[in-house]
DNA sequence: CGTGATTACGGTTGACGTAATCATA
DNA sequence: TATGATTACGTCAACCGTAATCACG
């Protein structure tokens, strides 16, 4: 099982054609040809059927392991590289949208100040891409967010050995339209809100499946997708009633025209998780100090 | 970075030999000396020193991504290969040792029952083995315990993709000597026991670094050490008074000569988590059917 | 038929073993 | 000087490309 054998079994099984990923690859359809039978000799099973080029039950299995290990692999050869040459002036900070706070912001002037001439770059991304871009070199730093249970971690997926630190924790609170009949209450339990109306916002809010897992319950049903990037939409979005929505009570209370109503219970925490790799750069090891505990 | 060659350095580094390690492969020094050499030469770094031969920090760094990664790709190869054999009808179950509860012995009776001639085992591991050794095909069925905020589930090394699942969810109680000053309360906060004398059970007790985590509390600090895998023999000691354990509720209870407080605070529960792949054999599929959510 | 996967075959490259060399405790 | 890593070199297999063949739509 060469890597370089799962390398092009991924990309035939992405293109579903030999001829596309050959050429995405620079090979000869022989060699791609060669490299699927070398893989089935190899395992005794076939990966994929020819015409249509689609994965067996076997292959799709295959496919669920080859995405992270080529990821590690990487993240491996990112990682010495990046031992070997000189730390870089550059900085790059991925975040997910709930993670770009003020404390970010200052902890990247101080960085700046004290390193000056360095270039930095804010990129928003998906949650779930952090933790492999930190990996695979293509950021010297990254935020996460989430909910979990107070001094608890997130959940991250383990793509590689990286170092985890907590970078804030704040109490969470549901933004409702003001003139909402739970909007003038002092406290919200989740379990109450299960049948309620939800903003289904992946990429900036607190997923929907969260808030099922963390009270067992069914509902949280999504009244209204959001797919934007921009907070500042959901909270528009949700103080016009277009559904409920779960936030940092900091960002909540930011909403316009909307409540924002402190959640009680269960006892759930928004979390900011610094993720970087064991050795950092000058002007990251600044940014990493917002670490808090 | 062929994985045939990150085998090679594995072993070297644990060796440190180049022909022990050789010996070990079944390859001759030579050629272990050509694989390093070709490493060394792919990430242009140095990797080992010689005489001694140990890592030097950037290989020092690659064996903390080699092993996850060898033992991937082992369980990739084990995954396509038990799809294509057929189910055997062998049974092998592994447990950490707060994970072997009487459902547990009731579901594998169940199995045998229904799948006569079925030959099962029950292994005792340590926890951190057991998603290595489902994904690598060394068990059929994992069992882990540990704490966690109730409904949320375990943190689990993500070794390879396994499907997980709740099996028992419960109360946690302290264990105390008869005598001692805490023993008739009713409930006790674990933020109030941290500078109590704590026993240290890593292989089969919570782990007092979990206490500290849940609490964010320097404390803890392990009084007496128990390297066992008995929990009865935890137990004794907790009810001599050697220190106390934090155990699901009814383990607790069974303590001779103890007493068993309830935990009140923090909000925390005993939680078995069953693990396995996603394809099942027969006897497997039933004892697997003890998941609760 | 034509597009696209497979098979045949040859040149080159790379992998491993043998054996000689080098280096260090 | 002895143990153990490296280098030199020969053999053999593996890999990839060219080109012919095969098969499904």
């Amino acid at each position: 099982m060469d890597p370089h054998l799962l390398r092009t079994f991924v990309a035939v099984a992405r293109c579903r054609s030999f001829s596309a990923a050959a050429r995405e690859l620079g090979f000869t359809q022989s060699a791609v040809s060669q490299h699927i039978a070398a893989l089935e000799a190899d395992l005794r099973t076939a990966l994929l059927t020819r015409r249509p080029v689609e994965p067996t039950p076997a292959g799709a299995r295959l496919l669920e392991h080859a995405g992270p290990l080529l990821l590690r692999l990487d993240a491996a050869r990112a990682e010495i590289a990046s031992l070997a040459s000189a730390p870089t002036a550059e900085l790059v900070v991925g975040v997910s949208p709930l993670a770009l706070t003020a404390r970010l912001a200052a902890a990247v002037a101080e960085a700046e100040r004290r390193h000056p001439g360095t270039g930095t770059t804010v990129r928003i991304l998906d949650r779930a891409e952090i933790p492999a871009a930190v990996a695979t070199g293509g950021l010297d730093l990254g935020l996460t967010d989430g909910v979990a249970a107070p001094s608890d971690p997130l959940p991250l997926p383990d793509v590689a050995p990286l170092t985890t630190a907590a970078a804030a924790q704040s109490p969470l609170a549901v933004v409702l339209p003001d003139g909402h009949p739970l909007a003038r209450r002092s406290g919200l339990r989740l379990s109450d809100l299960a049948d309620a109306r939800w903003l289904d916002a992946p990429e900036c809010g607190i997923p929907l499946a969260r808030l099922r897992a963390a009270t067992g319950a069914r509902g949280f049903r999504p009244a209204f997708r959001y797919d934007g990037t921009d907070v500042r939409g959901l909270l528009t979005l949700a103080a016009a009633g277009h559904g409920l929505a779960l936030l940092p009570r900091a960002v909540a209370e930011q909403a316009p025209g909307g409540a924002a109503v402190p959640l009680v219970a269960p006892r759930l925490v928004h979390r900011i998780e610094l993720v970087h790799r064991a050795v950092l750069g000058g002007p990251a090891a600044v940014v990493a100090a917002l670490a808090v505990d």
